[in-house]
DNA sequence: TTGTATGCGTTATCAT
DNA sequence: ATGATAACGCATACAA
C-alpha cells in the first residue's frame, strides 16, 4: 500500500526539517520535491515568458512560499551570464549631485531588473585601480563618473564589458557618453558675463586632475581670447566651499585687487566665495564682483544665495546613461553615441549681468589694473 | 617526436584565438593550460592563504595576465557561500548626508573586499518590497538606513541575512543597530532652548512616517512637558528647503504671532525656516525667533547661515556600522549590539541661548500668547 | 507542457 | 605542493 499523499504543507515541513538539519540553502530542489514536480519545472516557474501549466505554477509558487524559496542570482548568472549588476564609479567630487545622480539611476535600472553596485573613488584617477575589483563581480555594465586614461577603457573593450561615461568627454570617440558639454558652459558664462562689461575675470577651478574643471576653464579661456579680452586669473581649489574662499583672496592678492567676475567650477565654491566676499572681506556682490558658479546644486538656489550658475539637468543625464547602458547590455555591438546635454543658465543674482547705466567703458569696480601690473 | 615545448606567450595567443572562436569566457582551464598546470593549481593561486610553489605561481600568474583572467565572482560565491557584496538600503530623505554615509562605507568594506550593491528606496515603508530582490543577490549583509516593519526583521532571520539598523531605533531589541540617539536629541535641544527662556517652542517635523522625526520630536515634548512649560506646536514637512518657509508661516498662523524657538526636524528644513523668516517676512533670528536644526549637514556651517544645531558623527556611525555587518557576517550568531552615538551641539548663531538680560521673565518674543488663544 | 541530462566556473576534499 | 573529482544551484537543449 502506497501511502497517504501528503499535503504540500506537510511535505513542505519535513522538507524545512531537513534543510536545517542539513544547513543547506533552500535549492529548486527542494522546492521541486515539495511541490511534485521537476527541478526544471520550478525553474520554469520563475522564469517571466516560459510556458507552465497554471496547476503546476500554482503548486510550486506554494511550496516556494512555504519553503521561503528565492532563486539564487550567483548560480543564475553563471549560466545566464548576466549578474543584473551595473558598477557606478563615482568620484567623491560629484559630493552634492551624488544622491540625485544614484537615486535617478537607480530608478531607471530597477525596472530592467537591475541593481547599482557602488564603486566610489578618492580621487579621479583611483579608477584604473578599482578595475580588477570590477571585472570580478562580473557586472553587465558599468557607467563611469570619474576618469578613464586609455589604458583602462582599453581594458574594457578586451573584457567586453559595457561602458557609458558620464558626464566626461574622453578623446575616444568610441566610447559611449553622457554628458554636459563643459567647455560650451564655460564658454557660454564667459560669454555672459563679458558682455555685460567685466574685463578682468577670475577662474577658482577644480583640483588639477579633474578633466571636468579643465575643460570648463579652457571654455572660458577661448572666449575671452575671441572676445579680445585679457586671459582669466587661476587659481585652483578642490571643489569645496573652503576652497572658494581661499580662492577669492588668492585672486585679490594675485590680481592686486577685485577682478570683475570670479567664475567657479562649482557651486560651491561659488558659495564660499560669495560668503567669503560679502562676510569676510565686506565685498558687495554682484555690486563690486560678480560671482558665478557651475553644476546647480540644491542649496545655489537658496534664497540666501540666489547664484548665477548654470544648471546641469542632471536627472535626465542620468536617465540616459541608465537607458545607454540598457541597450548596451542587449547589443554590445551598437556604434557609440556622444549624447550631449546642454547646460541651462540660471540668471540668479549674484552676477551683474547688465551693462551698467554709467560708466559703460571702464566699470568701477575694476581698479587700475593695468597699472599694478 | 614530441613537438617542441611551446612559450607560455605563444601558447596563450592560440589559446585566445580558440576563445575568441568558440566565444567563450576566460576560465581557469584556459590558464591552466597555458601555464601547464592543473586547474585546482590555478585556483589556489587566486586564493590568498594557499600552498603554491614558487614558480607555478609565476607560470600561472603569467598565464593569466597573457589571457586578462579574473576569478568569476558568481562562480565563487556559488560554492564559498559569500558574495562579497552588503546591501544598502537607503531612503531618498536621507539625501544630504548620503555621500558622506556611502562613501564612508565603501571606504570601510572595501579593505574586506566586500562592495556596496545600492537599494534606494522611495519611502521609508517601501523597504519590505525591495527585500525579495535582496534574497535572489544573496548579498552577505544588510545595512538597512530604513524603517523596517516587524515582518521584514522577521524575514531577514529566516533568511538567515545578517542585519544592521542604522540611525533608527526599533523596538525589536534584537536586531544589531547603529544609530544617534533621536529622542535624547530633541530633549537636548529642547533643554537647551528652555534654560535660554524659551517658552513657546514650534516644531517643523518630517513626514508622518519618518520614524527618526517622530523620535526627535518626542524627546522635545517630552522634555518642555517635564520643564512645564507649553506642548509645541507642531507642524510636519518633507524635509526639504520649501517645507521649512511652509512650515514657518503655518506656525505662525496658527499661533497667532511669532514662537519664541522653532526646531526643524532638520538642517535643510532649518535653512529654508532660517531664509523665509530673514529674507521673506523681515523676522530677525536670533532677535525676534530662535531657530534651530538636526543634524548637522555641510551647509548648516556656513557663513550665511552658522545654524544652532546637533551634529550627528555620520562618518563614525558609517564606520561602526560597517564594521558591525563584517563581524556579523563572520560571526551571525553573536548577541545584538545597539551602538548609541550622541550628537553634538553646535551653537552656531540662529538661537538664542542665553537669557536675555532684560526681561527676564517675558521675553519680548512672546507677543501676549495667552491672549489671544 | 513536462522531465532528463548537461554545463556554467569555481572552491574544497582527498589522495598522491 | 599538486592533481583528480565532487559539489555549488541554476537554466537550457532535447526528448517525450
Amino acid at each position: 500500500m502506497s501511502p497517504p499523499k501528503r499535503t504540500i504543507e506537510a511535505s513542505a515541513a519535513s522538507q524545512i526539517a531537513e534543510l536545517a538539519a542539513q544547513s543547506r540553502r533552500v535549492t529548486s530542489y527542494d522546492v521541486a520535491l515539495v511541490a511534485g514536480v521537476s527541478q526544471s519545472a520550478v525553474s520554469r516557474c520563475f522564469k517571466p515568458g516560459a510556458s507552465v501549466s497554471k496547476t503546476t505554477f500554482a503548486r510550486v509558487m506554494k511550496a516556494a512560499a512555504l519553503l521561503d524559496y528565492v532563486p539564487n542570482a550567483a548560480a543564475r548568472s553563471l549560466i545566464t551570464r548576466r549578474t543584473n549588476m551595473v558598477a557606478v564609479l563615482l568620484t567623491n567630487r560629484a559630493n552634492l549631485y551624488y544622491p540625485e545622480l544614484l537615486t535617478e539611476l537607480s530608478k531607471q535600472l530597477t525596472p530592467h531588473g537591475k541593481r547599482v553596485l557602488l564603486f566610489p573613488l578618492a580621487s579621479e584617477s583611483e579608477a584604473a585601480r578599482v578595475l580588477g575589483d570590477l571585472w570580478q563581480f562580473q557586472v553587465d555594465g558599468v557607467i563611469a563618473a570619474a576618469h578613464l586614461p586609455a589604458t583602462a577603457v582599453a581594458e574594457f573593450k578586451r573584457h567586453r564589458v559595457p561602458l557609458v561615461v558620464f558626464n566626461r568627454l574622453l578623446e575616444d570617440l568610441s566610447v559611449h557618453t553622457v554628458s554636459c558639454d563643459h567647455r560650451a558652459a564655460g564658454r557660454m558664462l564667459a560669454a555672459r558675463l563679458a558682455a555685460a562689461g567685466h574685463r578682468q575675470f577670475g577662474i577658482i577651478s577644480g583640483s588639477k586632475d579633474s578633466v571636468v574643471a579643465i575643460a570648463r576653464q579652457q571654455g572660458v579661456a577661448e572666449q575671452l581670447a575671441e572676445l579680445g579680452l585679457p586671459p582669466p586669473l587661476v587659481v585652483t581649489g578642490e571643489f569645496d566651499y573652503h576652497s572658494g574662499a581661499t580662492g577669492l583672496k588668492t585672486l585679490i592678492a594675485r590680481h592686486g585687487g577685485i577682478p570683475d567676475a570670479i567664475i567657479c567650477a562649482n557651486d560651491v565654491m561659488a558659495i564660499g566665495c560669495l560668503d567669503c566676499a560679502r562676510h569676510e572681506l565686506g565685498i558687495s556682490v554682484p555690486g563690486q564682483l560678480s560671482v558665478a558658479g557651475l553644476d546647480a546644486v540644491e542649496p545655489s538656489n537658496w534664497l540666501s544665495y540666489n547664484l548665477t550658475t548654470l544648471h546641469q539637468p542632471m536627472a535626465q543625464m542620468a536617465a540616459a546613461a541608465a537607458q545607454q547602458i540598457c541597450r548596451l547590455i542587449e547589443r554590445p555591438e551598437v556604434a557609440a553615441e556622444r549624447q550631449l546635454f546642454d547646460a541651462q543658465f540660471i540668471e540668479g543674482a549674484t552676477a551683474r549681468l547688465h551693462l551698467p547705466a554709467t560708466a559703460p567703458a571702464a566699470p568701477f569696480s575694476l581698479p587700475q589694473p593695468l597699472a599694478i601690473m
